[in-house]
DNA sequence: ATGACTGCAAAGCCTTTGCACGCAA
DNA sequence: TTGCGTGCAAAGGCTTTGCAGTCAT
């Protein structure tokens, strides 16, 4: 899922931090560096074990205490692809995001996104009782590799 | 939720149950009783505590045991609500089902249903790479009582 | 010097598993 | 009698918290 280093994204993120009056740490940029590396969900122990490979090593414990932050700032989305684990994925700065296809067999996770699908949740949202802010969509089955 | 118990799920479960080839057994029957209580999600734990005020004690584990039975007979619906705990909810016959609003402040889950946005889903499961077979919405933002 | 950041280890929570006993068939 | 069903306690897996040392400002 690798796909490039989002730098774009890392510069908006660590300007939103030293905003937020947050100081520059090590451990915290390198979790920022390794969720830019993926351009869909990762768990926290993905990360840690990106991070256990590369030159900077970085304690569990921070990786969830960044995560945190970040999420807080809303720079990262939490994702629930279910059996108790979170992810974790940057957030666009545009609001668009995508959803998820989860294989029940190996655990694969694959992001689609779909206007149609995008259009009937807001006029679900619109007309709901709840003010909804936020939504999520895991299509469960098998992935190609498995089916 | 509870909405007066749904019997002939109640019926429909033990029969399948014992087409399987499980036995009788009292924990498992309070299970499934405490399920049919509920018209929508509900954690193990929070089963525990219905049984608990019940003339039934039921162990955690045997809660436990008797919704992965029920699930894999898909007689329940395992549902992912968020932060790391799993719910449950009986699954209906005809393949009927709804989703789900979380209140972000309270927890409160509500159900929801959408024929367009059924639709809008079937759409893009069948064209999707995945050979998708269930699929799990939620909503999330503050519910009436909240906002 | 002050307070934020981090690592380590311990604690917490939900869930699963091992084992011995009891009940259904 | 056989073996499934159950309770209890222990173990597992992910996440959070407490504390002391380190680093940024």
């Amino acid at each position: 899922m690798t796909h490039g280093l989002d730098r774009e994204w890392v510069q908006d993120a660590l300007c939103a931090l030293h905003d937020a009056g947050y100081q520059k740490g090590g451990a915290r940029q390198a979790v920022i560096e390794a969720l830019a590396s993926h351009d869909c969900a990762v768990t926290a122990l993905e990360l840690e074990d990106d991070l256990r490979t590369s030159e900077v090593a970085v304690a569990r414990a921070s990786i969830y205490r960044a995560l945190d932050q970040l999420e807080a700032l809303r720079l990262v989305h939490r994702v629930d692809v279910g059996r108790g684990r979170a992810s974790y994925e940057r957030a666009e700065r545009d609001g668009e995001h995508h959803h998820h296809m989860v294989c029940d067999r190996c655990g694969r996770v694959t992001p689609f996104e779909d206007g149609r699908l995008e259009r009937a949740i807001r006029r679900v949202s619109d007309g709901a009782t709840f003010d909804v802010k936020e939504h999520e969509i895991v299509l469960r089955g098998l992935c190609p590799r498995c089916s």
